[in-house]
RNA sequence: GCCGCCGUAGCUCAGAGGUAGAGCACGCCCUUGGUAAGGGCGGGGUCGGAAGUUCAAUUCUUCCCGGCGGCACCA
C-alpha cells in the first residue's frame, strides 16, 4: 500500500507501487498528458520510476519553474543526439542547462561551422517529431566505462571513472543515442516541443582548464513555448540596441582603435559625461571626509617588489626600461598611497585618513578579455584607501556602505546586493584579527540593510572583502564596488602610526571603490539608461532649434540664457525643417529640445519638448531656464 | 592566451581572379517648412597590414594586427 499526498493535501492510495506516470493518470488524463517529471518528497524524478513508499508528490508540468531546467537539459541531449547522427565521428562530453538555455561540449577534429547549426537544429526538430521514448538504465561502473571506451567516447569514460564511488551510474537512452546522465528527463523527446534555437558556437576547454584541449561548444536557448522563445529573442535584440559600443558611436561619446587596444578615445560628449560623473563622485567623497591625492604613473620596480605586486601581478604589468632600472605603469594605486601616508609621522589622532585618487591605472589584460569599455587596459578607478585602526573598521565600513548605496541610488540603481568573502585557508594575520574584521564587515552590511550573500573562503589572503553588485534596467548584474580589508600591505611597506601609548602601530588599510573604474561604470550606465541619461548626466542637456531663420537671433539669446545658467546646450539653426531637427536630436537622445519660431521670438517664450514626448509646453524663457537649471543640478553632495 | 567567425567609403552592408557599389552620413544649390527623414547635384576607398601563388590579387594561400562570440584570465 502506497499513499501519495498531492500538493492540495489530498491523499491517493494505491495497493502497489506506481510510477509517476501512473499516478498522474490516476489524477486525470489532462495532467497525465502535460506531465513532464514528478517531484517526490521535493526531489525531481522521471515519470517512469516507481514510487515505493508513502510520499508527498507533485506532477511537474511546463508551468512549474523546475520544468525549465529539465526542458533545457533535454534539449541539450536532443542536440547531442542530432550531432551524433549528423557527425558520427564526434565525441560527446557534457551538456548542462544554463540560464536561458543550455550548451553541449563536443570533441572533434574538424570544427563546426555556423552553417552546421541550421542542419543540427533541423535534425533536432525531427528527433522531437519522432517522439523517442527516453528510458533510464542503471549500469555497473566498469561496464559503463568499457562501453563508452568501446564507442570511442573517451571523455564520457573519463567522467564515469571520476564519479564518486557511491554514485549510481545512470544512462539515458533515446532512440539510438545513449548518454551518461544523472537525470531526470522527460518521458519522450516529443515533450520537448520546438521552442528552441541554437545560438552560438564557441571554444571551451575540457573541464574548464586552459591546459586541457579545447572542445567545441554549441549554445542554444530553449523555452516551454514559442511565445516565450520569441520574447527572449526580442530581449536579446533590445540588449543589442543598448550595447554601449553601439551607443558610444551613435551618440559620439568615444571610440576604440587598434592603435591603442584596450584604451579609450573619449570624444567631447563622452568626456563631458565622464567629467560629470567624476565631479559628482568628487563632491560626494569630499563631503564624506576624503582627501584627494595624485600619484605617479610610473614607479620603480623596487616598490612593486616591496608591495608584492612584482611577484603576484607581474604578467599584468606594463614596464619600461630606463637607464638605471625598470619602471612599471601602476596597475593599482595602493603602494603609492602608502608612500604618502609614510611621509612624516602620523598620530592615532589623525586616523582615519581617507585617501582618494582618481588614479589612472594600466593592466596588461589578455587580448581575448578586452571588451568595449567593460574590460580595458587603461582605466581610472574611483579609488581610495582608508588608513585606520582595527577598532575603526566597523565605523568606516558602515560609512562606506551608506555612501555607496546612496551613490548607486543617485545614478539610478536601486537593486544592490553584497557578496561577503571571508577567510581563505591560506591567509596572513591572526585569527583574532580576522574575527574582528569579518565581524566588522558583517555588522556594517547589516546596519546598512544591504542583502548579503556569503562566499565562504573567497577572501583575499590579506583580508576579508565585500563586493557590491548592482542590477541594471534589463536585469543584468554587475559587480562594481568593493571594500577589502588589508592587514598585509601596511606591514610589507612598513607603514605605522604613533598610538596613544606612544609606540608605533600598524594601521589597517581598507581598499575601496564605489564605481570600480569610470570606463566600465560608464559602459554600464550607458546600457542601463540606453543612452537616455537623466538631465544632470546628459552630455548635451538641451538643443535650441529654430523653425525658420526669422528666429535665429532669438535662438542665440535662448542659448546664451541656458549657458549662463550653467546648462550644456547647443544651437541648431540649420536650414532644415523642424521635423528633421526633432528626429535628429531625438536619435541623439538629447533630453530637452527648446523649439523657437517667430511666435516664441515675439512672446519671449520657448516650446519645451522632452525626449520621446509628444506634448510640448510653452513657457516663458526665464521660467524654462529656471526649471531646467533646478533639474540639472543633480543630486546634492552633503549626505 | 585558446577555439570559431569577421575586417570593403564616416556608419550599415553588397560584390567579384582583370584595381569597386548601395543606403544613410558629408559638401554645394534650391527650399523658410510648427514637433521623428523636403528636393537636386557632388566629393569620398592603397578593399586591416606584410609576404607568397599568378600575366594579373581587394578576391586564393600563409603570417601578423584588430574586432566580435565564447572559454581561460580578472592577485
Amino acid at each position: 500500500m502506497v499513499a501519495l499526498t498531492l500538493p492540495d493535501g489530498s491523499v491517493r492510495k494505491f495497493d502497489k507501487p506506481v510510477t509517476g506516470a501512473e499516478a498522474a493518470a490516476a489524477i486525470g488524463p489532462g495532467l497525465a498528458k502535460a506531465a513532464l517529471v514528478i517531484r517526490v518528497d521535493g526531489k525531481l524524478m522521471d515519470l517512469s520510476r516507481p514510487i515505493e513508499r508513502d510520499s508527498k508528490i507533485a506532477i511537474v508540468t511546463s508551468k512549474d519553474p523546475d520544468a525549465l531546467g529539465i526542458l533545457r537539459h533535454d534539449c541539450a541531449h536532443v542536440m547531442a543526439e542530432a550531432v551524433k547522427e549528423l557527425f558520427p565521428e564526434t565525441q560527446v562530453t557534457i551538456g548542462p542547462a544554463i540560464e536561458n538555455g543550455f550548451y553541449y561540449d563536443f570533441a572533434r577534429d574538424k570544427p563546426f561551422v555556423p552553417e552546421d547549426l541550421g542542419r543540427i537544429e533541423a535534425r533536432m526538430k525531427e528527433i522531437v517529431k519522432r517522439d523517442e521514448k527516453i528510458t533510464r538504465e542503471v549500469w555497473d561502473r566498469d561496464k559503463a566505462v568499457k562501453f563508452f571506451k568501446d564507442l570511442g567516447e573517451r571523455y564520457k569514460a573519463e567522467i564515469i571513472r571520476d564519479l564518486p564511488e557511491d554514485e549510481e551510474i545512470t544512462l539515458y537512452r533515446q532512440g539510438n543515442f545513449i548518454d551518461l546522465c544523472r537525470g531526470p528527463h522527460l518521458p519522450s523527446t516529443g515533450k520537448l516541443g520546438t521552442a528552441f534555437k541554437l545560438t552560438k558556437l564557441a571554444g571551451a576547454y575540457w573541464r574548464g582548464d586552459s591546459r586541457n584541449e579545447m572542445l567545441q561548444r554549441i549554445y542554444g536557448t530553449c523555452w516551454p513555448d514559442e511565445k516565450q522563445l520569441k520574447a527572449y529573442l526580442t530581449m536579446l535584440e533590445e540588449a543589442e540596441k543598448r550595447d554601449h559600443r553601439r551607443l558610444g558611436r551613435e551618440m559620439n561619446l568615444f571610440h576604440l582603435q587598434d592603435v591603442a587596444a584596450g584604451a579609450v578615445f573619449w570624444h567631447p560628449k563622452g568626456w563631458t559625461l565622464y567629467r560629470t560623473l567624476r565631479n559628482y563622485v568628487r563632491r560626494r567623497i569630499a563631503a564624506n571626509g576624503y582627501v584627494e591625492v595624485n600619484t605617479p604613473q610610473m614607479v620603480d620596480r623596487s616598490l612593486w617588489e616591496a608591495s608584492g605586486h612584482w611577484e603576484k601581478f607581474r604578467q599584468n604589468m606594463f614596464t619600461a626600461e630606463v637607464e638605471d632600472g625598470v619602471l612599471a605603469l601602476k596597475p593599482m594605486n595602493c603602494p603609492c598611497h602608502v608612500q604618502i601616508f609614510k611621509q612624516g609621522i602620523t598620530s592615532y589622532r589623525d586616523l582615519p585618513i581617507r585617501m582618494a585618487e582618481f588614479g589612472a591605472c594600466h593592466r596588461n589584460e589578455p587580448s581575448g578579455a578586452l571588451h568595449g569599455l567593460m574590460r580595458v587596459r587603461a582605466f581610472v578607478q574611483d579609488d581610495a584607501h582608508i588608513f585606520c585602526t582595527e577598532d575603526q573598521i566597523t565605523a568606516e565600513t558602515r560609512a562606506f556602505c551608506t555612501l555607496l548605496s546612496s551613490v548607486y541610488k543617485d545614478l539610478g540603481f536601486e537593486d544592490v546586493t553584497v557578496k561577503f568573502s571571508d577567510r581563505p585557508p591560506m591567509r596572513a594575520g591572526s585569527d583574532a584579527t580576522w574575527d574582528k574584521a569579518e565581524a566588522a564587515l558583517k555588522d556594517a552590511t547589516k546596519a546598512t540593510g544591504l542583502e548579503t550573500q556569503l562566499n565562504p573562503g573567497d577572501g583575499a589572503f590579506y583580508g576579508p572583502k565585500l563586493d557590491f553588485v548592482l542590477r541594471d534596467a534589463i536585469g543584468r548584474d554587475w559587480q562594481c564596488g568593493t571594500l577589502q580589508v588589508d592587514f598585509v600591505l601596511p606591514e610589507r611597506l612598513d607603514a605605522s602610526y604613533i598610538g596613544e601609548d606612544g609606540a608605533k602601530h600598524r594601521p589597517v588599510m581598507l581598499h575601496r571603490a564605489i564605481l570600480g573604474s569610470f570606463e566600465r561604470f560608464l559602459g554600464i550606465l550607458i546600457e542601463h539608461y540606453a543612452g537616455k541619461f537623466p538631465l544632470w548626466l546628459a552630455p548635451v542637456q538641451a538643443v535650441v532649434a529654430t523653425i525658420t531663420s526669422d528666429a535665429d537671433d532669438y535662438a542665440k539669446k535662448v542659448l546664451a540664457a541656458l549657458g549662463d545658467a550653467g546648462l550644456r546646450a547647443e544651437l541648431d539653426v540649420r536650414n532644415e525643417k523642424i521635423n528633421y531637427k526633432v528626429r535628429e536630436h531625438s536619435l541623439a537622445k538629447v533630453p530637452v529640445m527648446l523649439v523657437v519660431g517667430a511666435k516664441e521670438a515675439a512672446d519671449g517664450t520657448v516650446a519645451v519638448r522632452r525626449l520621446g514626448g509628444k506634448a510640448q509646453e510653452i513657457l516663458a524663457l526665464k521660467e524654462a531656464v529656471a526649471r531646467l537649471m533646478e533639474e540639472a543640478a543633480g543630486p546634492p553632495a552633503g549626505r
